[in-house]
DNA sequence: CCGACATGCTTCGCACACGAACGAAATCTT
DNA sequence: AAGATTTCGTTCGTGTGCGAAGCATGTCGG
C-alpha cells in the first residue's frame, strides 16, 4: 500500500541532515572562537534589540524561554552581557551587553559556514531567493502548526496579527531588514 | 550590494524556525505516542533495515553513534527494540525489532506534521519539487563542510533547478537513502 | 486593602546530540 | 605468536532545547 513515502521520508531526510550540519557547525564555532552557535545568535541579538528582556530576547531567537535562560547563564559567565534587574517592573531583567561581549560579538564569524555563504554568493540571484522563500515558506507552514493548538482553520481573510505571524506567499520582494517579532501581545490560552 | 547581509540573517532565522517546529513536533508526538522524532526514526530504519548493527542505523538517520546508542537504550527500556552481541563480529551489536517495537510502529503517524502534509499535496508538483531540490541542495552544501574539508562539490550550480529537479526524484519505490557514502573502508586520514 | 489572577524569569527533569575517551574484539605487522 | 593498530559500541562531560512547576512581582476586582 501505501509506499509513495519516498517524497516525504526525503523531506524528513534533508531536514535531519541540515540540523546536524547546524549543530556541527556550532561545535566548531566553539572549539575556535568559544561561542555555541545559540550563543552567537543570542549575542547578536542583545546587540541589535539594545537593552531587553529575556523574554524579548527568547522571541526574537525563537527559543523558549528556559533556554535562553541556559544560554544567558553561561553567557554571564563568562561576562559577555550584564543580567539586571528592571526598575520598574521588577519581575523583568535586562540584559545588556558588556564591553568583552562587544569585542568578542566583533570578532566573531557569521552563523553560517563560510564555505555555504561562498556557494551561496555564488548562485545566480533568482536562486538566492528562491532558497529563501522556500525556507521561509517551510518554516511559516511548520512553526504555524506547532504554535496553535487551536482547531481553528484558516478561513479567507487574515488580520494583521496572523499575517504577521504566516506570511506564507510574498513576492520576489523578501523583507528588507526588519528585525521582526515585533509585538505577540501575549495570546490568550484557549483551554484550560 | 548591502542586502546580503540580510539575506544570510534570514536564512537562518527561517532555519532556526524549522528546527525549533521539528523539536515541538517532536515532543507533541512524544505526549500521544510515546515515541519521540528521533526514536521513531530509529525505529523506522531498523525495520527498514532489517538487522542491523548500531552503526549502520546510525549512518542511517544521520546521527553519531553515541546519539543512537542513547536512543536505543530508551527503545530497549520500552521493549521495543532488542540488542544482542553478534556472533561473527563480537565488537557489534545487532538490533532488532520485537513484535511490540512492530506493532507500535504500524500504529505511529508520520514525522511530518499532518497539517503540513496535508498543505504539501496539495501544492503544485513543481512547487513539491522546487522545495525538495532547495532542501537536498541546503543540505549537500551544509553537510558537505562539516563532514570534512574535502573538494567534493556540487557539479554545476548553474541551471539547476532543472538539473536538480529530475535526479532527484526517484520513483515511489525504495528511496535508498544515500546516494552518498557508499563503501567508506578506504583510508583513515586523521588527525596528525 | 487584600485575595485572585496574570506575568516574567528561573529551576527542575527529560531527551537529544556531539566529541573524547574507554574497553573489547578483530586485524594487521613483525 | 606477541604486539600494534583499527574498529565497534558504550560511557562521560557539556550544551542545547522543551514543558511543568516554582517564585517573585504586578494588576485587578471586591
Amino acid at each position: 500500500m501505501g509506499t509513495s513515502l519516498s517524497m516525504e521520508n526525503q523531506i524528513v531526510a534533508a531536514i535531519r541532515r541540515i540540523m546536524r550540519a547546524v549543530d556541527l557547525h556550532s561545535r566548531r564555532l566553539a572549539e575556535e572562537h568559544g561561542l555555541t552557535g545559540p550563543q552567537l545568535a543570542t549575542l547578536q541579538a542583545a546587540a541589535n534589540l539594545g537593552e531587553s528582556s529575556t523574554g524579548t530576547l527568547a522571541r526574537a531567537v525563537h527559543l523558549s524561554g528556559p533556554t535562553v535562560t541556559g544560554i544567558l547563564d553561561r553567557l554571564t559567565k563568562r561576562g559577555l552581557v550584564d543580567r539586571t534587574r528592571n526598575g520598574q517592573d521588577r519581575r523583568s531583567v535586562t540584559v545588556r551587553l558588556t564591553s568583552d561581549g562587544e569585542s568578542v560579538l566583533a570578532a566573531a564569524p557569521s552563523l553560517l559556514q563560510d564555505r555555504f555563504r561562498q556557494e551561496l554568493t555564488r548562485l545566480e540571484e533568482w536562486e538566492q531567493t528562491t532558497i529563501l522563500a522556500t525556507l521561509q515558506r517551510m518554516a511559516a507552514m511548520m512553526d504555524a502548526e506547532s504554535l496553535d493548538a487551536s482547531p481553528l482553520l484558516v478561513p479567507g481573510p487574515l488580520d494583521a496579527a496572523t499575517q504577521a505571524a504566516a506570511p506564507v506567499i510574498s513576492p520576489a520582494e523578501t523583507v528588507a531588514e526588519s528585525t521582526d517579532s515585533a509585538a505577540i501581545p501575549a495570546k490568550a490560552p484557549t483551554v484550560p
